[in-house]
DNA sequence: GCTATCCTTAACAATAACTTAATCTGCTTT
DNA sequence: AAAGCAGATTAAGTTATTGTTAAGGATAGC
């Protein structure tokens, strides 16, 4: 049985995702705060923990970091919960160890798969180069350049496929065309203006959710 | 006779997967929750127990963990039933100590061709290296050189062999023309363009399955 | 040495993926 | 409100990559 901690001061939130995960058949364990968390981590050894940023005393950060440093512990699986406007602090966190991060407001579809895509990720290699992007309610792997959204699997065209790879390493960062062409067709190739658009346009089509964002005259942005 | 037993929360997939398996000749069991499949399991003693691994309460994985546990039943052939869309949870299963997965929706023909398979894999030695690949409705052996559909065996030359081989082993993963000269050829030997082409073609011809599946301007992968 | 099978090659055909071009749309600017 | 701009949309080319076929060379078994 997949044990998994939650660690947030609001109890709603802890109820919340707490009986989401449960009605999909985890084991849930709650802390509503850091130092709590950490103990309880110690004790129940869970597999995935499900942290808070934003805390009183200790912030999720400082768990995180706490909890790297114990080696029985060092390799769960942590997933940050940040609220929307903090995403700055997504980098500070990825260096800290964090697998991912999950945006309030939660939905609970969206919730649930990312833990399980977690979940499974880390039951594969240990992780070559990456191979694999996890982000809102989709799954990019790179081995079988295809996206999953839930148990629907859509297969991508290479030049799609690299655009998207590309868009989604650094949700939320925006691309301008010239970097984009830079990247995936090389400094060298030349192609006309509206290649772009036209691949961005297939993949709107086929990840019917609107996650790819266009600023007009700067650039494209995964916005998640 | 041959003891099977199923263990599945639908219903409708006992009654289907049963009627298929008696049909054979098979005696069959069924439970339709996890508790109910430890109980029988130690009652009955199967040779074989199919495990759906998404159940509520007690999940297939943490049934087959169990009964692992148990020494009288601890070399008891378990085949695991996945969703389509859980794939990647086949590596924890097979850690846990399943035998294959058989992934819904199941067809009838390919079920118990797999089924089967594994009965008789399991009569030979205790698993050298890894000698047998099954997927799909395919018994891939490397020791004979040869590939077994239902009843129907395929002898294939040696490098369509390990060019299927290869692609079988990571289903779903893409293998590039590169990565399969250097697998198959060796980095040094160069061949022409259109060698492996040529290959594939052979090999679908004879499996007339459609498995290998191009990925236009990035390679081939084994689909499922 | 003869034969059969396997592997490779080459020429050509087919096709999916990619690019382009022409036309729209919506927004901003003046 | 018209013009101008940037991107969106479509459908129609193009091209690169793969499929197909047949034939010749290699290898092994007899």
């Amino acid at each position: 049985m997949v044990k998994i901690l939650i660690v947030d001061d609001e109890n709603d939130i802890l109820d919340f995702l707490s009986y989401n995960l449960k009605k999909e058949g985890f084991e849930v364990y709650t802390a509503n705060n850091g130092k709590k968390g950490l103990e309880l981590a110690s004790e129940i050894r869970p597999q995935l923990i499900v942290l808070d940023i934003m805390m009183p005393e200790l912030d999720g950060i400082e768990v995180c970091r706490q909890l790297k440093a114990k080696p029985e512990l060092s390799h769960t699986i942590i997933a940050f919960l940040t609220a929307r406007n903090e995403d700055l602090s997504q980098i500070n966190a990825l260096d800290v160890g964090g697998d991912d991060f999950i945006s309030k407001p939660v939905k609970p579809q969206v919730f649930i798969s990312r833990i399980k895509a977690l979940l499974r990720r880390n039951k594969g290699e240990t992780s070559a180069d990456q191979m694999q992007i996890i982000i809102a309610d989709l799954e990019i792997d790179r081995q079988r350049f295809q996206v999953k959204r839930g148990s629907e699997v859509i297969d991508l065209p290479k030049k799609e496929f690299e655009l998207l790879w590309l868009l989604a390493s650094k949700p939320g960062k925006v691309f301008t065309r010239d970097e984009i062409y830079n990247k995936i067709w090389g400094n060298d190739v030349i192609v006309g203006d509206r290649t772009i658009d036209v691949h961005i346009r297939k993949l709107r089509e086929k990840l019917t959710n609107d996650h790819i964002k266009t600023l007009k005259g700067i650039g494209y942005k995964f916005d998640f």
